[in-house]
DNA sequence: TCTGGGGTCCTAGGACCC
DNA sequence: TCTGGGGTCCTAGGACCC
């Protein structure tokens, strides 16, 4: 038995936690450069401000509801998100860290008898300790976790948790193959529609397993996307229950593998284990946006240079290293004669060296630039990554070992220097050469957790106490 | 004017091996 | 009816997640 615990709205919800005036207030999120929606309050949701919404398109309504808009500040979301992953391994040593604001948690060490009102248990103590709600879905699979968990979000009855038991034999052994009911599939697509918006809650406990799963469209699956639901719907397959019901062979056909483990899932047979051992990444990647597109050199030599270095740090974190790098210069990709420029470097002993990186890229790109072209955005990629304690060199490698011992000395010098005092303390002087391609992020809340600077202050002024009622 | 960032995995096809 | 069979590796593209 699983289970998942999902932060409701968790951006918003971890900026109302220092703002308790915007409860009930609706309340979004942008991404960088304050250009998309990316987590809104339920009374944003109910204005009709869908996921990634684009802020320009929106800004009469932001303005006439009085929406609050702020940027994100992800080192605010990284801390809550610590505090509750650690109240989390508290419960349980066997959870998975699947996002910065889900994990899912192997329940077969836990022996409980009544999953709800453990569930609900959870919601609380977390509601508690760190002020941020969350909704817990139980079920013998991950798939039908996230159903759960929707579910309970939908629902305040819940109380925010929700056991999904699935029917015993699964609803294929016992319904085998559904016919498209007549009147073809846009009447059936329609009636559904309808069944969806009229229903809100199973009418008996009994049935709510197969009555949830025929309430759910296929694009609300865990797994199944924008790209994947029409073409379902194309095949008459309209909800979970659907899907519940196809042939894994023809899943997979339509899905490739994860339709099959998806159709398995949704009868409650697991085939998505609990990854409690992050892998070691593949890649390690970091690109932005500029604030306003720039073809001037030394702007896109500064925002490289920044990159490169987030991307080697990263990269140590992992304890990794590269042999191959690459940047990627882009033009607005909304505009009329969108290009990309790439240029890669590679190097035969892997490294995780800030300044080899950056050097290596910026002399690819020097002389490749279009000065008539005006990017938009840039990336610096690192793969074919290796563990930085394997001491694979290339053939004649064993020579520069006395350069590679300075290098990692240095890269530790600099990595120790940052912990402690921080990011800006010690820099490569090319990402000081322009700070015109850095993002906007105008709405920006302070980082009330993570700097002593911006802690929130709270004073106690004795003469209020006392003449308080 | 203004449209996010950072990842993962699978699949098909081509080139190649004996 | 039935081109030999059984592999590996790489890449580009496509799909997904939050």
């Amino acid at each position: 038995m699983y289970a998942l615990i999902d932060s409701n709205n968790f951006f918003v919800s971890c900026e109302r936690l220092f703002r308790p005036d915007l409860a009930n207030r609706p309340v979004v999120v942008l991404s960088s450069n304050d250009g998309c929606v990316v987590s809104r309050s339920n009374e944003a949701k109910a204005l009709g401000i869908p996921m990634g919404a684009p802020r320009f398109k929106f800004r009469d309504t932001f303005q006439r509801e009085g929406v609050v808009a702020f940027s994100a500040n992800f080192e605010l979301y990284g801390d809550i998100s610590e505090r509750i992953s650690s109240l989390i391994a508290s419960i349980t040593p066997h959870i998975e860290l699947y996002s910065v604001d889900e994990s899912f948690l192997d329940l077969h060490e836990l022996s409980l008898t009544d999953y709800t009102t453990w569930g609900r248990a959870v919601c609380r103590t977390i509601l508690q300790q760190v002020g941020i709600p969350v909704s817990v879905g139980i079920a013998p699979t991950k798939t039908l976790c996230k159903l759960a968990t929707h579910w309970a979000k939908k629902h305040p009855k819940t109380g925010g948790a929700f056991y999904l038991e699935p029917e015993p034999g699964g609803t294929r052994a016992q319904r085998g193959h559904e016919q498209i009911a007549s009147g073809g599939v846009e009447a059936t697509l329609e009636r559904s529609k309808e069944s969806i918006s009229r229903r809100t809650s199973p009418s008996s406990e009994k049935n709510a397993f197969r009555e949830i799963l025929a309430l759910t469209p296929v694009a609300e699956i865990w797994g199944i996307g924008w790209h994947l639901a029409p073409k379902l719907r194309a095949e008459g397959i309209l909800t979970a229950a659907d899907v519940a019901q196809m042939r894994p062979q023809r899943a997979q056909q339509l899905m490739g593998i994860h339709g099959r483990h998806i159709v398995y899932e949704l009868n409650g047979t697991s085939c998505l284990p609990l990854q409690q051992h992050t892998k070691p990444q593949h890649i390690v990647s970091r690109g932005r946006q500029f604030g306003a597109d720039t073809s001037e050199f030394a702007t896109i030599e500064a925002a490289v240079t920044t990159l490169a270095a987030q991307a080697a740090t990263e990269l140590r974190h992992e304890q990794q290293l590269t042999t191959h790098a690459a940047v990627i210069l882009r033009t607005n990709y909304h505009k009329p004669g969108y290009t990309k420029l790439v240029r890669s470097a590679r190097f035969y002993t892997p490294t995780a060296d800030t300044g080899l990186i950056c050097s290596q890229l910026i002399r690819s790109l020097a002389g490749a630039l279009n000065p008539r072209q005006q990017y938009h955005k840039a990336e610096v990629v690192l793969y074919d990554l290796v563990p930085a304690d394997s001491l694979q060199t290339d053939l004649f490698g064993a020579v520069n070992l006395p350069t590679d011992e300075r290098s990692r000395l240095r890269m530790q010098a600099l990595d120790a220097i940052t912990a402690k005092h921080g990011h800006s303390a010690l820099r490569y002087a090319a990402e000081a050469l322009s700070s015109q391609w850095r993002p906007r992020s105008n709405l920006l809340s302070p980082r009330y957790t993570s700097s002593w600077d911006e802690l929130p202050r709270a004073e106690l002024r004795p003469s209020v106490a006392a003449s308080a009622p």
